[in-house]
Formats: structure tokens, sequence, C-alpha cells
RNA sequence: GGGAGUUUAGCUCAGCUGGUUCAGAGCAUCUGCCUUACAAGCAGAGGGUCACUGGUUCGAACCCAGUAACUCCCACCA
């Protein structure tokens, strides 16, 4: 026999791997069968695998693996997503390199090396996934920005601009300068940041009506804190409480924007917060959100001063062409050189940050799209409300509801050119029009001009001449979550063809599992679209995996490099061990801190199979021999179903890390540890034909347990002769999955007694440092109702012992021990301290005898047997008894030291 | 500022409706072993005032109240 002392899993990973594919296992088309169905979410196509994507697509693949070998037609549907603040700020940083400028580009050129770039980096995380194991159907690959799921985009559009709930306005938006476009709130990251609040001197203008007023002596000026000093020039007015006894003097006077000298009102509004800062607030309602509210309603004009990439404009009428961070340190100078910087403190505050880009959100005026959100979230909550879409952890159904309940209006437009352009279509003097082709626009605007008033046929000629020259679609893209909220209908063509076979076979689907990151970017709007195009919740169950972590609790990043690459450990420690890795720390519902051990301890796992494997493949079969190992058999098959049930109970509470637990248990200690040792032959001496067959089918039911965590060395050893000849299509990965059976309570329990006996016998080995290869004599004085007959051979084999001996009295010069009631003696009469043994048996008394008297104190208490369930009580009484027993068989014992 | 969650062994976590022999697992640690499946291993051991303070109860890791620390989400205070 020549099998390697280790398992290689590179040589194993790719076999299988290809096997799988060329049998087309992961293919699934619709039959008769149950569906289970997960759809991938869908990665960045810019995107390399991370250990997130490694933790959230090894929980798919068991979960789909599972499925398929329950007998369900499982899908798996993987795809990438077009992403397009990501990828475009990537194509532009690319461009940037070969010395080429987006701004030179035509959108039509932009577009083409946007795609260039997309073929040749977008597959990679998909063939990344493929490594570590992943039983995607990729026949059934999809891409958001590929052309049916753009269609489905514009359509969806269309559809909800029809419904009145998509609309164009201006709005305060969040404005990443550096990607250069409106992002959703969502995407805004708010980080504290360590700021400084300047207070700026606003001088007075002379009083009014030319009369001086009074009581005004030191202050020619007002103070005001802001943290953004640069944005002054854009100031339309300053704005104070009415109520603020100290400025009751400067209603209706004006003030001077220092540097500038513009005058600007000073208005009154409660908005303002007479505690904060010097009770005065400047009012900029081109770049703040609530100066702009407080604009409107004040009528004040907006002066935008800050460009689309962040530096200031000519209106700014100073430090022109600067960028607003450059332009805060050097305004601050240039107002402390004027003597209008009163003071400078230092201030923590909130700063958005763009989640694509993390540049510093700028708030700005813009027009875009908006997306009505307030109907549709209202069915999308009751899904999740009454059950109908489990959230996993229940725990975020809370946050989900309150997100549901306070939803804003979506702002879908982005400034970009990678992604689904806005079906929208201009022509001077008209509305715009919604519709898929520039054809249809045009045909819409005859439509509309028609009604307005009638036209001759040749009027018609020339206004469609006229317009087809100068319509013009909407230049900006619509959010990338706009199209990745179809993903789960759009995969089947459920737009395009909605009563399809695939979609209404799949759909809903089953199980989606990702981050509470993205519960309301995604997770809730798939769930309104959901509603809205097909009338039903996308999926059944949400599975929120934690946050990958590293081991002092921060996250993953690339910037922080404390990230493994995924592929690395792979490489380190086989994609079976690192999928184990990556489960065993990651209890459902919580972040999990990696740790590369973990991956180590995976690892350790597969090799331990793998030499469990070794050793029953080296028996040789002697037909001849009768079994001798019927107790052992029995034992391991009601543990086996006993594991099981637990098992499946883990699944499906979606306990994936201890349905793995469970079943590393049942591998390693019972079936190993214990079963393998029981029934092992001495060294060169065959094993029983009957032992033999029911461990081949043990091992076969172990390897199907294991597969779906440990896809390929289980593959590997299931096609070995051992387990018979099989043919190509006879694979674990589609081996039927066992379903709990009944066991035997009892003999689980006896059993249990029997491993103490064997521990306790090694455990005096190990104390007085007797050699396991010395055989040892055991005798037993047994009061319970086991039969240890049918233990001795096990407990002989497994402790080394060559005699069992069966006493009735308690046996002196002898090391002895307590199991349950039986008491048991090994002789070693040379080896005894008499002492330590009489020592050591009445602590086991004294604590038998405390334990006594608490049992006694519960029972004696009226209020306990009153109150207290019968079977508690019952079982009080038979711990009573049963220390009791205890502490006669050890007194009893005692006598012998005395 | 509002809300949610967490706190159990050195680490990561179980502990389901309060009640099986003084609270469990895996890893790590310690001790002894290269015993022909596996040193990526075997056998054994140690390790916890269940964050803190009260309360309810015959009985609390579990229920209630408060305190503390940490985490996350939401929010426009310049």
């Amino acid at each position: 026999m020549s099998i390697s002392k280790i398992y290689n899993p590179r040589e194993t990973e790719n076999k299988w791997y290809t096997h799988w594919l060329e049998q087309k296992f992961f293919r699934s088309v619709p039959d008769e069968r149950e569906p289970y169905t997960i759809v991938i979410p869908p990665p960045n196509v810019t995107g390399v695998l991370h250990m997130g994507h490694m933790l959230n697509n090894t929980i798919q693949d068991v979960l789909v693996r599972r499925a398929r070998m329950q007998g369900k037609n499982a899908c798996w549907v993987p795809g990438t997503d077009h992403a397009s603040i990501a990828t475009e700020a990537k194509v532009v940083a690319m461009l940037k390199e070969k010395g080429i400028d987006k701004k030179d580009l035509t959108r039509d050129e932009f577009m083409g090396y946007a795609w260039e770039w997309k073929e040749k980096y977008g597959g990679i995380i998909l063939k990344q996934l493929e490594t570590l194991g992943a039983s995607c159907d990729w026949d059934r690959t999809r891409f958001t920005m590929e052309e049916e799921l753009s269609e489905a985009v514009t359509d969806t559009f269309i559809h909800l601009y029809k419904k009145g709930w998509i609309y164009r306005g201006i709005r305060m938006v969040n404005w990443d300068p550096k990607g250069k476009t409106a992002v959703s709130d969502e995407e805004v990251i708010r980080r504290e940041i360590n700021q400084k609040l300047y207070y700026i001197k606003y001088y007075l203008s002379p009083s009014v009506g030319g009369q001086a007023i009074a009581n005004l002596t030191t202050s020619d000026f007002l103070i005001i804190a802001t943290t953004r000093p640069e944005t002054i020039m854009a100031d339309s007015a300053i704005c104070i409480n009415p109520n603020d006894e100290r400025y009751r003097h400067l209603k209706g006077r004006s003030v001077f924007i220092p540097l500038i000298n513009r005058a600007i009102p000073i208005i009154e509004d409660e908005y303002v917060d007479i505690e904060f800062g010097t009770g005065c607030l400047k009012v900029t309602p081109a770049h703040d959100l609530n100066d702009y509210e407080l604009g409107v309603k004040h009528n004040l004009p907006v002066i935008d001063i800050i460009n689309d990439d962040g530096t200031l404009n000519d209106k700014a009428l100073i430090l022109i062409g600067e960028d607003r961070f450059a332009a805060r340190k050097k305004i601050a100078l240039l107002l402390e050189e004027k003597g209008h910087l009163e003071r400078v403190e230092d201030y923590k505050s909130q700063i958005g940050f763009s989640e694509r880009t993390d540049a510093a959100i700028e708030p700005k005026l813009s027009m875009q799209w908006f997306c009505k959100m307030d109907e549709m979230a209202k069915p999308a909550l009751e899904y999740v409300l009454n059950g109908e879409v489990k959230l996993i952890p229940e725990k975020f159904t809370n946050t989900y509801r309150h997100w549901m309940e306070n939803v804003k209006d979506w702002c879908i437009s982005r400034q970009l050119w990678w992604g689904q352009r806005i079906p929208a279509w201009y022509v001077q003097g008209e509305e715009p029009v919604i519709a898929r082709t520039r054809e249809e626009a045009i045909e819409e605007l005859l439509i509309i001009s028609e009604a307005r008033s009638k036209m001759s046929e040749n009027e018609k000629a020339d206004f469609r001449l006229r317009i087809s020259e100068s319509i013009k679609q909407d230049d900006d893209v619509v959010d990338t979550w706009f199209s990745s909220w179809l993903w789960p209908i759009s995969v089947f063509n459920g737009f395009k063809d909605p009563d399809n076979k695939d979609i209404n076979y799949y759909y809903p689907t089953n199980d989606l599992v990702t981050a509470p990151e993205i519960l309301f970017f995604w997770v809730a709007r798939m769930i309104m679209a959901g509603h809205e195009f097909r009338g039903k919740a996308p999926f059944k169950n949400v599975y929120l995996t934690g946050i990958v972590r590293d081991k002092a609790g921060r996250k993953m990043s690339k910037s922080l490099g404390n990230s493994p690459d995924p592929i690395d450990l792979i490489e380190k420690y086989g994609a079976d061990g690192v999928r184990v890795g990556m489960l065993l720390c990651s209890p459902a519902g919580n972040d999990l801190m990696f740790d590369e051990s973990y991956c180590e301890q995976g690892r350790n796992f597969a090799n331990k199979v793998w030499n469990a494997f070794r050793l029953v493949k080296g028996w040789e079969v002697d037909q001849s021999l009768s079994n001798s190992n019927a107790t052992a058999i029995s034992w391991f098959e009601s543990r086996f179903n006993e594991a099981l049930l637990q098992i499946e109970e883990n699944f499906n509470q979606y306990r994936l890390s201890e349905a793995l637990m469970e079943t590393y248990k049942l591998v390693w200690d019972d079936f190993c540890a214990w079963y393998l040792e029981m029934i092992k032959p001495a060294y060169q001496h065959p094993i029983d034909h009957e032992t033999f067959t029911a461990t081949i089918g043990f091992f076969e039911h172990i390897l199907k347990l294991l597969h779906p965590f440990m896809p390929f060395i289980t593959e590997d050893l299931w096609h070995d002769e051992l387990f018979g000849a099989r043919k190509d299509k006879d694979c674990c990965i589609v081996a039927v999955y066992p379903v709990s059976q009944s066991f035997e309570a009892v003999l689980l329990k006896d059993f249990s007694l029997v491993k103490q006996v064997v521990s306790e016998i090694r455990n005096i080995r190990n104390s007085k440092q007797i050699s396991p290869k010395q055989a040892l004599s055991l005798h037993v004085k047994i009061s319970s109702d086991i039969n240890y007959k049918d233990y001795t051979g096990i407990i002989s084999k497994l402790a080394n012992i060559s005699e069992f001996t069966p006493v009735t009295d308690t046996l002196s010069g002898s090391s002895s021990f307590l199991v349950g009631r039986d008491e048991f003696f090994i002789p070693l009469a040379d080896n005894i301290d008499v002492d330590a043994e009489r020592e050591r048996l009445e602590k086991e008394v004294d604590y038998l005898k405390g334990f006594l008297k608490s049992v006694d104190a519960k029972l004696s208490n009226e209020r306990f047997v009153q109150n207290a369930k019968a079977d508690i009580i019952d079982n009080e009484r038979k711990k009573k008894a049963d220390a009791e027993a205890k502490i006669r068989i050890l007194e009893e014992n005692l006598q012998g030291y005395k």
C-alpha cells in the first residue's frame, strides 16, 4: 500500500472539479423535482476574491450541495455586477496611466475601453470561485450589464415612470467629487472626523436708515462658528433664533461677508440652536442640506461656488480653482490676516464619505432622477413582518423595519457612462420623454405634439426631421442597484419573458446569502422589485453572514493589509481546509474573527479523514471469521443517527458552524477515536467480513455528511475501489444524503459509561506512569443493571485489560474508581500509595456528602416539592438515591484502608 | 442624539420553554507518549464569582430593573 501519509489537496481538487463539470452535475434545468435555488450576490466585475466572498460563497455552496444530495434540483446561479462607480473609476485610472483623459474621449470610445477592460478582468473572480469548489451552474452565468438585463432595467424604469414613481427634480444630493457623480444616501459612510471650528467675524453693515444703534458698543461684528470657512462666499444670509435675546438688536440688519464684502441679510428662524456655537448660523443654501431648506423657506439666492470636481469656481470670487480643502486652509489664513478670524477650536463631527471612492461627500444641488419608495416599501416590509421572508438571524428584522418605515426616495441617476443609460429623451422646449429607443421617443413626441395641435402629413415629416436631429438622450446612467435589485428575476429572464419555464420553476428562490451591510441597498429593494414585478418575494430566507474581521476585531481591508488572499490560503491548506476553517469561526449572525489557524484545523481534519481511510483501506478481510464487533457496530449506528438528527436540526436553523462541529466530532471522536479503535484488528491480522462491510457503509455515510463542507476529499475517497466499482456518474456530489433513523438511547447511555471506564483506566495508567503496552487486570463490582459482559471485549481492547474479573468485595491494594454505581479495581500491589488512595476516596465522599446535602435541602423544602414539576422532583430523588448509594460504596471501600 | 445587539474558560463560541451530578464544545495550554492510519497524531489533565448591582422565584447564566464596557445601525445641529 502506498497511499501518502498526508492528504494532498492539490492533486485532487482540479481533477474532481473538472469531473463534476464534465458530468454536468452543477447544471440545472427545470424538471419534476423540487427546486432549490440560490442566486449569487453578484460580486463586482472589478473584484478579486476576498475573505468576505470566501465565507459567503462557502456557505452558499454548502447549502446547495446539501440540497442537491437531498434529491432537490439544486440551482446556484452565478454572475457579476457591473458596479458602475467602482468599475468606471478603475477604467479611468487605467486610461490615465496610458495618458488618456476621459474628457478627451467620446462616450462610445470610453465604453469601448470599458468593455475591453471588463472582458479582460471580469472573469477573474468567477474563476476564483471555482478553486473553492463552488458548484454554480456556470451555463447560467449572468452579468448585470448584458443585453437582456439592461433591457430589464430600461423596462423597469419605464414601468415605474408610468406609475408616477420615477420623477426628476432638483435636490440636494450627495456629490462625490472624485467620482463626479451623485451617490445615494446608502452609499455615504459617515465617519467622525477631527475638524476645526472656525469662529469668523462678520462685520455689520452701517445701521438701518443711517441711525447708529445705541447699545451696540463692542460689536461691530457678529461671530459665526463654521467648519467650512471656504463656503462663506456662498453665504446667502445669517440666521438667528428669534427668541435669542442676545441678538434682538440685529433684526433686520445685514452683515458683510468677510474678504468679499458682499452684504447679506440677517434672518430669523427657530431652526437655529441658541446653545450651539455662537447662536448665529451662516446660511449657505448651495452647500448644505439644511441651509438649502432654510433658503427655500426664506427665499434666499443659491450661490454655488463649487465645481463638480470639488474646486472653487468663479462665483467664489477668491481662491478660484483651489480645491475645497486647500481653499479651507488658505481662507483661514486670509481671514486671520484681515482680522476676521476670532479663534479656532478643535471639533469632532460626522462627515460623509463616498463608499466607492472614499472622497468626502459634498452636498450639491443638482437635477437628478428619483424613485419613490414609500409605496414599494409597504409590501416589502410586510413580507418580512409576516414571516414570508425570514431574516436570519432574526435580530435584523428590527433594523429592517426601522429602515422601511423611514425610507426616503432613492436618487437613481449617476453621472457616469458605465451603466444603463437613463431612457429619457430631451428636445429643446419639450418635456423629457421616457422611451426605450430614440425611435420610440420620437414617435412619443409626435403623439404628444399631435395631441396639442393637429398636424398635416407634411408638418409631421418636418417635425420628425427636426426632432430627430436635435433629440438627445439623458447622459446619466442609473445606480448599479437599480439593476441588481432585479437580479433574482432577471437572471431567469423574467422581464423579457415573464412566463418562461425557468422563472416559473425557480422563482421565488430559496435562500439568499449576503452581508448585512447591504440589507437595505439590495435585499430590501429586491423584495420590492419581487413584489412589484412578480407579486412574490424573491426568496424565502435571507442568511446574513457576519463581517470577516481579523483577530484584533478589525474589519479586513486592503488598506489595512490585514486580509489574507483566499487563494493563497487554498494553496496552503486546500480548499476543503479553508472552507472548514471559514465555517468553524462563523457563528450564525455574528462577525467572525478570522485567524489562519482555523484553516489549519480544517486541513488537519481533512488529514484525519484521509488517514482513517488509509487504515480501513489496509485491512484484509477473512471471510471465515465471524463478527466479533456486533456491539461496536450497533453503538456507532445509533451514535451516527443521534448525531445526524442534531446536524439536521442545526441545518434547519442555519447554524452551519454547529452542524459542521457536530460532524467534526462524530468523525474524529466517535468514528476515529472510538469506533475504529474498537474494531481495528491486531497488526497484520485480518478483519471479519461483517465488520468490514459495516465499516465501509459507515464510511460512505460519513463521506456524504462531510461532502457539503469538504467536497474534494470526500469525492476523491468516494471513488476508491474500497467502496466498490463506481461509474463516472456515481459521485459523492450526487449521492443520497442520509436521513436520520431511530437509535437506541439505552445503548448510547450505557456506552457513555463504558467510555468512562476506559478513560478512568487510561487515567490511572497516565498518573502511575504505566505503559499502555503493559496489560492490566480489572476487577469489577457491579451494582447497576448494565450488562458489562457485552462490553468486556471493548474495554479490554481499548484499555489493554488482560483479565476481567467480577468480584463481590472491595479489593484492597488496588487503584479504584467508580463509574455510575459500579466499582472498578486495578490491582497494583506495589504501585499503590495507600495514603493517597485513601485521601482521594475521602475527598470524593466529602464531595458527595455535600452534594447530597444540597439535594436533601431541596427535597425537604416544602415549596420546592409543591411547585416543581413532577419529573424534576423525581430526578432529585434519583440524585439522592444515587449519591447515597455511591457514598455507601465508597465508605465500604474506605474500610480497606483503615 | 435615537435605536439595536453583545458581555459565559487564554481565544472563538454553544447553552432552545428558568430545574438532569456543583456550567459545555472546539482551539490553545500543560503532562506523558514517534503504540505500524494519522506528531497535520495518540492518551490524559488543568482552566470559569456565567460583566456588575439589585429584584422576581422553592430554584437564575437564562426572567425583570439599573450600571459599566464594547459593537453596529439610524440622525441635518453649523
